[in-house]
DNA sequence: CATCTGACCTAGT
DNA sequence: AACTAGGCCAGAT
């Protein structure tokens, strides 16, 4: 019922549980609901996301070789890289640096 | 109403 | 190892 089985809710109380300072990718996130093959979906429901309340920290997702694909759909007033850096998270040239260390995977950190 | 696209990823060739 | 195709599904044209 309200509870998790939305594709939507679990993506969001996914997103909201990911550690600041830490990155997860799209397809851990499809994985960890279980829809392995979903990872697209997952990119738009977070699209959604920013006018969700308590607000989801999408900029903590990206995609599975570190990069900032999503940060093009942003809105200006708070960027993507921006707001991982506030949070500690090294990016350059729309990549996440040292992706690997700050990398958070659901399945096996949850 | 049919077709294409998109914050992606895995698997097969 | 590089490339192609397939899967997911909702919005846009």
């Amino acid at each position: 019922m309200s509870g998790p089985g939305n594709f939507e809710d679990d993506v969001y109380a996914l997103v909201r549980a990911i550690p600041p300072g830490r990155v997860t990718s799209y397809g851990a996130i499809a994985r960890a609901i279980g829809h392995g093959k979903a990872s697209r979906r997952v990119g738009w429901v977070l699209n959604k996301s920013f006018g969700a309340s308590p607000a989801v920290p999408a900029h903590r997702v990206v995609n599975r070789l570190g990069m900032l694909t999503g940060a093009i759909h942003f809105p200006s007033d708070r960027p993507m890289a921006a707001s991982l850096r506030a949070e500690g998270v090294e990016v350059a040239n729309q990549q996440v640096v040292n992706f690997q260390d700050v990398f958070w995977d659901p399945l096996n950190e949850l």
